[in-house]
DNA sequence: CTACATGCTCTAGTCACTAGAGGATCAAGC
DNA sequence: GCTTGATCCTCTAGTGACTAGAGCATGTAG
């Protein structure tokens, strides 16, 4: 009913918690169409760029990047095709996320393993140092 | 006793899986100290720099950045001193990769549940399309 | 009318490499 | 000695996703 107010971009950037320079960098890499401008060339954006704007933060959070984003904004915009590009792209970014969280547990081992190792002594017997310095496993 | 041939970059590259490139990276980063070279300008690497690099190589895959690696190494070639220092950049890099791991769980979480809601229909009725386009909790 | 905030474009910097151009040198086989 | 192919050199530019800053033009409040 109420036709939403036109934002500048402070505003939107303010309304979505996007950094100004990042909104101008969204449109220039082609995720967010160029808005109308007024007069004096500054962007207005509607409530269809503010939805957008928050679709590819709430993308960006879950760790998409940009090019999942795009192409999951284009499967937005055409609702009555079947969702099984946009259910294979967010499996496979599960996936990596998955593999991450594992390499990064196996990092985690290690590290504390080195630092509850430290006795706190000096540099020559610090376990810290002595870890790194071992150079068992010269390939992968 | 038996005195170390020395290698060329290639070699040394071959020994510790580091790649070429990246091997004269860290020595314009100033990592690694600029190696003798031959009357051709070719680097020449002895046991030192082989293992200098070894450390590199590990810290690196230990997820360190590279001025953290910087300190370890003058760290390393300091061993009079306390490893106190050491041992804070250590527990420093544990503590932010439990933090990201913590926060990629959250990721996992929220990507499983919505693949695992997409019933596989049209984009219109698509949870994960549907995740991303709600837009609840604007800032943070 | 004067500040100061907000906006504009454009360029360059971040991190840790990676890729490629264009050229010199080396090692091995004939 | 000559050719071929591998290895090496330097230098520049590209990656991803922004971020920072210069230098300028507008908008808004008192």
């Amino acid at each position: 009913m109420a036709a939403t107010a036109l934002l500048t971009i402070g505003k939107l950037s303010a309304a979505t918690g996007v950094k100004i320079p990042t909104i101008r960098f969204y449109e220039q890499a082609g995720l967010l169409p160029a808005p109308p401008r007024t007069a004096s060339d500054r962007r207005l954006y509607d409530d269809a760029g503010l939805r957008r704007l928050a679709f590819i933060r709430h993308a960006r959070q879950l760790g998409f990047d940009l090019d999942a984003i795009r192409s999951l904004l284009d499967l937005a915009d055409q609702p009555d095709r079947t969702c099984a590009e946009a259910n294979r792209i967010a499996e496979q970014h599960l996936r990596a996320v998955s593999e991450k969280i594992r390499q990064l547990k196996a990092l985690e081992r290690e590290l504390s393993r080195m630092t509850a190792d430290c006795a706190g002594g000096q540099v020559s017997a610090c376990k810290v140092i002595e870890v790194l310095q071992d150079a068992t496993c010269p390939h992968h």
